[in-house]
DNA sequence: TTTATATACGATTAAAATTGTCGTATATAG
DNA sequence: CTATATACGACAATTTTAATCGTATATAAA
């Protein structure tokens, strides 16, 4: 529990892949599936989704790839998490107020404020800090 | 993701029902688990796993039950968790080096400091503080 | 203009983790 | 005795996550 997912890791390694390579260049997601292990395909429907979310930017045919576009120091973890997950919460609850339990829950409130307290501090962190 | 189980959930509303049952009173799994709309025989495990984690006490035969053992105020979230879930980590790589991609990961370092600030949030929360 | 290589994207399958059930044994209050 | 509770391992179902596949489109370079 408590983990993110291979998504959101490979989403950050490619990041910080782009972020480290020499300006205005471009990276493909084959170079970067190679060279960190990733499975191709995945990796390239995730940059697919990132360049959507205007994180990254395309560049189709051959030579083409991505790079970056966004200011990462202006992202949180918190919102980039969001974008690539959804909602972020310890329990769908948080978000979601459709559970049966609702009612008698006895330990809503409690998970309320440390949900609170982990948002907060996802969104004191900016991608640039991860990926620099 | 970054989501606690259902085991946690459970496990965290029985501990708080206990708190606010008479002292010296215990509650039988069934009690618990009608109330919350809890399948019986989970919570049951759950609460016997508790038991033998040395937070509540079992009695057995009829009129038997659990009540609070440990002192909640001694124990931190991040511990509680980790009784019933193991090793508290975004990556496994926090604790399992084992990794094949583990040298040519390129985040390994950023997420380590998340990870330990995650870790401090729950290390600062009191598991009192959730069931009082 | 042809070819090779890249992104684009939905459909589907596979794998893993979580969640829940079942059967049987043991303890004990009434 | 008997009913009811805990104890616990084996198993099954469900859900989520991870990965694959097929096809279409764009474009640089030969």
């Amino acid at each position: 529990m408590l983990k993110i997912t291979r998504k959101v890791e490979y989403a950050l390694i490619a990041l910080r892949h782009m972020q480290q390579s020499p300006n205005s260049s471009v990276s493909s997601a084959k170079e970067i599936a190679s060279k960190y292990g990733i499975p191709q395909h995945l990796l390239a429907k995730i940059l697919q989704e990132m360049a959507r979310d205007g994180l990254i930017q395309a560049v189709k045919g051959p030579t083409g790839g991505y790079k970056i576009k966004a200011d990462l120091k202006k992202i949180s973890l918190k919102d980039f998490f969001e974008k690539l997950e959804g909602p972020l919460g310890l329990m769908d609850c948080y978000f979601n107020t459709d559970c049966l339990q609702m009612k008698s829950c006895n330990i809503l409130s409690p998970i309320q404020k440390i949900n609170q307290n982990m948002r907060d501090m996802f969104s004191k962190t900016t991608l640039m800090e991860i990926t620099q």
